[in-house]
DNA sequence: ATTAGCACTCTCAGCCTAAGAGTGCTAATG
DNA sequence: CATTAGCACTCTTAGGCTGAGAGTGCTAAT
């Protein structure tokens, strides 16, 4: 158990290095006005070293927080901020003037959450639970080429080009659009392939790529995530050496860090934090992620989070990220019923 | 008018200089097995430089290629490089391996671009000249809600969220549907403005939406870019200093590079070159766009184009660039007729 | 026209130093 | 016993200096 100065010092600490990226002097604390000179601190700073809640560059530096300082920092002393009603407000209208559509709204949430934090933030479509066919759509574009269209249960669209075997008219295409649609609509991607209907070619042809569209959006456990802010981590004094730097944009790019996190996100409810260390890549030891998972219950889901160097403000992310994803909810809920 | 000599020392100078990134030395460039000796070639380099081909970054350094040196490297030394066959034919082969959609195609034409030149590579999905209606089609999420999916005469989707004025069933937005489809497919917005036909307050609010989405994909002269390859630009060394990095980065993030670019590449034919200070953007000064237009002539166009340092592999750079715009259009009008 | 030779210029890495920041320890204090 | 003033000690950093090295431009000779 720590004492409720050495809590404070530490609080003190964090709150500065967040604030400043240098490390932080027993007298920049004892001009916080503690009431006790910067000795004092000294031998507590000297206690919460031990404990491993801070860590020293070098012997002449102030202290750094740690990892664990850091989560000590979430958990206890950070208090639970909320978003001032003012922020709020103004991401609800920043919502109700976009188109309603549900890739708009990930892309805004990804421009405000990284302009808030001035950080990284990232975004993943929501994905449905179990893929539902709703309506399927069949556009001529050549005598043997059709544009195959899917809306799935929850508004979202699947398209795909398909070379028929047989030359086939718009009113043919149109016919077996209608057919699948009254058998089809509604189910999923088995029971549609457990159907015992007779089809000709065409038609086989077609309900096959419409089997296959729909499991292949069951296989892929979300979509590409959308990045935005990418400038902000430029600005971090810890990148400017640039070789890891390129590690960490050669991660966004690729896409590999949300490979690696998101199965964890979408399994748990409410704001994670991943700091440093606790990552699983190494690269990512200095890096905190900020994430949440939103979307309705039981039927579709999506991921929303902010990454950045591990001070980062985490007492406006969490918040942040937290009234995003509840926005986020909302907004589909809204949509989906 | 140079000599054939000092055209040749240009040459050799330029390749150099692209190959290591270091000012090029009167003696680097007499290893190189002209017959003459450094001091020969000091002279000519020194006139090269009073020509303005050349620059010194300091007295006691090796020269560098200006602006001026590239272009007449492009113009008349490089030669017209093509791709090789085998170049040629594994770029063909991936394109047969992606599933006939055009968005994977500009993708995989980024990546490959981004690849082989080892730099940004950005790309346009392409954009019809006059977007002309093909298909509508209406689904009904709840009572007073509908999906809106509009399909463009070259394949491209549009859908739209309408919050209906009143409650509409499937049945009855399947007959608007079918009504618009049967006055207005083929036409153009300023057609289907035009029509003298009597609505329902329903009827009347879905056709305002298709005339304003068509109006929209009008007005907006192109979509937002694909960019791959952002990992490549941190490995040159001319960025090793972070600031300039910050402002590229910015610049492709907010993909006002392309805003004043797209207008000049989508007038003229063929494999543009902006190199260094020709560019508009002040941030460019020390950067080199390869660019060209693709699509079908009157019909649709996007572009597709390469970006990096002014020593840029131009001999690699410009027939990839080429050769890529080219299977583009190739595959857009098989898919178009 | 070409070239050997050489003085001159400029950069760069390495080294040193002094200033400054911050600590940890010691001894004194209420 | 917790606190604190005082101070020696450590480490970083910016600045100045230096010598080596690279490359040039000029001159005089061929």
């Amino acid at each position: 158990m720590l004492t409720q100065r050495k809590e404070y010092i530490l609080s003190i600490i964090i709150a500065e290095y967040i604030h400043t990226g240098l490390p932080v002097s027993s007298d920049t604390v004892a001009r916080k006005g503690l009431g006790v000179s910067s000795a004092t601190i000294r031998n507590d700073m000297n206690e919460l070293e031990e404990f491993g809640y801070l860590s020293q560059p070098h012997t002449s530096a102030g202290r750094i927080p740690s990892d664990k300082g850091y989560r000590h920092y979430i958990g206890s002393l950070m208090g639970d901020a909320r978003l001032s009603l003012a922020d709020q407000f103004m991401i609800r209208h920043q919502f109700h003037q976009v188109r309603r559509e549900v890739e708009q709204w990930t892309h805004l949430a990804a421009a405000i959450l990284s302009s808030m934090v001035h950080n990284v933030a990232i975004v993943t479509l929501p994905k449905p639970y179990e893929p539902r066919l709703k309506h399927v759509e069949l556009v001529s574009l050549q005598e043997f080429l059709a544009l195959l269209i899917l809306i799935l249960k929850e508004a979202r669209l699947k398209q795909h080009v398909l070379t028929l075997e047989n030359a086939t008219t718009q009113e043919e295409l149109s016919t077996i659009a209608q057919k699948i649609n009254s058998a089809f609509s509604g189910l999923n991607s088995s029971e549609i392939s457990t159907n015992d209907m007779q089809f000709s070619v065409t038609e086989e042809q077609i309900v096959k790529s419409v089997i296959q569209l729909l499991q292949s959006e069951e296989e892929e456990p979300y979509e590409d995530p959308y990045i935005d802010g990418l400038r902000h981590i430029l600005n971090q004094p810890e990148f400017s050496s640039n070789n890891k730097l390129a590690a960490v944009i050669e991660l966004f790019e690729q896409k590999r860090l949300l490979k690696s996190l998101l199965p964890q996100v979408l399994t748990e409810d409410g704001v994670q934090v991943f700091i440093g260390g606790e990552n699983e890549q190494d690269i990512m030891r200095d890096f905190s992620v900020i994430i949440s998972k939103y979307g309705i219950p039981g039927e579709v889901s999506g991921a929303i989070g902010v990454i950045g160097p591990t001070r980062i403000q985490y007492n406006r992310a969490i918040p942040t990220v937290y009234f995003l994803s509840s926005v986020m909810s909302e907004l589909l809920s809204e949509l989906y019923r």
